[in-house]
DNA sequence: GAGGGAGTATTACGAAAGTTATATTGGATC
DNA sequence: GATCCAATATAACTTTCGTAATACTCCCTC
């Protein structure tokens, strides 16, 4: 049983390089070939194939809008993003949006051919540097940003407790030192990290 | 100019095949093999070899505490998880910790050797079924929890404002109704959650 | 040893948040 | 047609939060 592919790519030559070397193989069958998300979104749902490799840059409704709204349509069609970019917004956008893989255009065609045996597989290709960046994002999930670096110690103490949803007097018996105080601290806080309350606060220490 | 190499392995049979299949290469030297994470915290920092491999079941400190505490004396130093441990959980840990790679321990030699090269030149290198779980992990980060399902419509979209930080009156302002109204949305919100104010109600419904 | 910042505290006030009770409307269900 | 629930609204009330001004201590730096 071979592999059930579609192409959505607006260069005419990508296009075509990609459908008829991946149909060389038997492994292989390539059921659709797209330019535009429009007509990808409009026909995968009836296809269903098991991989759809997609362009980010597209004419219209991008790529990653395609994957979205194709995915709600399709849950069982697996996506790999082909493109150019690699920015870190992108990838996380295009993850986000329902992509299992992520292959730069420079990659070669028999590692694209390699790559996509490896999703049908189970696994998830990337090239290089942008499961680096995927790793990094990992790392820095839920991490502190920069903005924590202007409270002091205490500060940051009270900040992580505020965070966890406790009132002031929960707070203040927990570090053992008076509302009034907690008050304060918190007060302080807000000043430098230019908020007005707790939520906002929250928010900007702990990227959103 | 070869690349360092460290192995922090307490299985000998493992660890021997390691370091003497990779001394056969000479773009690598091993400059370093340990039993144990104390061993490996306490040698690490003055050898800063390139690349760590890294077993997380380890006696005594484990593979995962290890990386933390080396990392922090040599950010420059780069770790490869080597394991059999494939939850979630464990590669979570492993790459807030600080690890860029990390392969299975059903992978073989040659593909050893191939990944940490990828990892020296940048390239975060993992098996097929751990590169799925980590695009899984950022696929679904920020995303609402189950709790979500017990709201309304109407109550999920005041959550979303309010988990901004809006007052109520902005609120009110913003879906044109009154604050009155917008606080017993709210007031149900909680009850439904069982919480008993804004921050905890955005941990509850939005995974912390 | 003077100054500055961090942490602590008190008092006072107004704004916002959260609780409780009651009520109307419209749509869905039975 | 009766019942239930979501969404809306009003009103009265309590608690918590946020702002402001002032002050003391300790520690570090210049």
């Amino acid at each position: 049983m071979s592999i059930s592919i579609a192409i959505v790519e607006d260069l005419e030559a990508v296009r075509n390089g990609l459908k008829d070397f991946i149909s060389l193989s038997t492994d292989f069958l390539v059921v659709g070939v797209f330019k535009t998300g429009e007509e990808a979104l409009a026909e995968l749902p009836h296809i269903t194939p098991d991989i759809v490799i997609m362009d980010i840059n597209l004419p219209g409704m991008n790529g990653i809008e395609c994957i979205r709204r194709v995915k709600d349509k399709s849950p069982g069609t697996q996506f790999m993003m082909f493109t150019v970019y690699e920015n870190d917004e992108k990838v996380f956008e295009a993850l986000k949006a329902g992509a299992s893989g992520y292959l730069l255009k420079n990659t070669g065609l028999l590692e694209i051919v390699e790559s996509v045996k490896e999703l049908h597989e189970g696994g998830s290709p990337m090239s290089a540097n942008i499961a680096r960046k995927i790793v990094n994002l990992v790392r820095d999930t839920g991490k502190e940003t920069a903005f924590m670096d202007v409270l002091s110690p205490r500060e940051k103490e009270i900040l992580k407790l505020l965070a966890k949803g406790l009132l002031y007097k929960e707070i203040s018996h927990q570090l053992q030192i008076t509302t009034g105080t907690v008050r304060i601290h918190i007060h302080k806080i807000y000043e430098k990290l230019h908020v007005q309350n707790r939520t906002e606060a929250i928010n900007k220490a702990f990227g959103k």
